[in-house]
DNA sequence: CCGTATTTGTCCGTATGTATG
DNA sequence: ACATACATACGGACAAATACG
């Protein structure tokens, strides 16, 4: 009985734990942006609760990262300038480097082939030009790199910190710019990877976010409209 | 005036701000051990508030891995097992070795000069067999080159992750094993920052984190007693 | 500069769920 | 296995602070 089973999770949990990720995704989504003042009340009435699951929540989230609370004046979607993007693709780049080196000793020989049946499917989008198809595809490689280091707390951390880098107003730019030449260095990567070449996998995985953050650093600033 | 000021940053914070850095204390200085309960009413009454900022504390410090929430249950102090310290070593390996890098590139003459000072007294805190000097000092080294990297972002998840780790039991295995021979280490990494050489100071910064890691997995099952 | 309205911060009461005898 | 005691989870209301006219 799935249904029982549906039940039986929402009511394991407390309202606060189920209410998080719907404002998580309210944020992701854009309905409400970077800066945006959050009010508790128009929250409360929205998912039919009190205010109180709806701070409990939202003070988990400002742990993450993604809103700020200042004091009698409210929570804010936090908004992040470039100085602070970059720092958070400093700390990327760590996580992902250790993550590629973790994955090169501990990875299974399945989720190696994995790893390079997504990079083969990564160059066919890029063959056919197809960027609908690669971005979700870069995405889930990254996330299956994560997952194959064995270590929850760095894919969480690495999850988090992408979050984050949502609330970078310009960020479109280095989502959208430079992917398709990179595939190579995700050849690279899953490369040394499958070789169990943890040195190899820890500096490709490494420069891999470094070099994103070359670009961030690079990009002028960006025109805000559209 | 600084009672003035002091009034009014009191004043300028909520309650449950005010609370989470008093728990983290009785946490840190084992007043409520790993696995203890927490009962939200006692906390209540010992703090003179009602319930709802200590839940809001409490919900914070979720998120910063020191307590678990348990539905209906309570929130207990979390206690780690050696294979999630391990985890957490990994993480911290690769954020402070992203810390030397960063230091070497961005530290302030005078920052290396405080460094190159540090190690110094480290030196001499090792030659007098003086081991109470010798772990603040450790203690504060780290800090201070994480401040030198000049990412606020790195210094704080370092920062969380060194409050975690102080809820692995055996931990006092690890502080106390084999610090005194590691202070070649120490003027290794601190050498590479001066020298203004990236790579090297990463590298010796990972190293220095991941062979504390390797004395934490060649640590047989510790004695649980005192 | 002041009064008003809105929102946050806090407290308390009640119900539900868990643990224990 | 049942009933009791206890702690948590939620809702609602009051007070204080801020923003606006």
């Amino acid at each position: 009985m799935s249904a029982h089973e549906a039940i039986a999770f929402l009511k394991s949990r407390s309202l606060g734990v189920l209410i998080e990720p719907e404002i998580e995704r309210m944020i992701m989504s854009g309905e409400i942006k970077p800066g945006d003042r959050i009010n508790e009340n128009a929250l409360a009435v929205r998912f039919g609760t009190s205010r109180g699951p709806i701070r409990e929540a939202l003070r988990s989230m400002e742990a993450g990262g993604l809103v700020e609370l200042v004091p009698n004046r409210g929570v804010f979607v936090r908004s992040l300038d470039l100085a602070t993007a970059c720092a958070i693709y400093e700390v990327r780049a760590a996580l992902f480097g250790m993550a590629g080196r973790c994955a090169a000793e501990r990875a299974s020989q399945a989720e190696v082939e994995e790893l390079g049946a997504m990079v083969a499917d990564m160059d066919r989008a890029v063959e056919a030009g197809d960027f609908e198809t690669y971005y979700p595809l870069n995405l889930a490689l990254h996330r299956a790199i994560l997952a194959a280091s064995g270590n929850r707390l760095l894919a969480a951390q690495y999850a988090s910190l992408i979050k984050q880098l949502h609330l970078y107003r310009a960020r479109s730019l280095v989502e959208g710019g430079g992917l398709h030449v990179s595939n190579q260095e995700h050849r690279a990567m899953v490369d040394a990877i499958a070789a169990r070449d943890a040195e190899r996998a820890h500096r490709t995985h490494f420069d891999h976010v470094m070099r994103s953050l070359d670009r961030l650093r690079a990009a002028p600033t960006p025109a805000t409209s559209t």
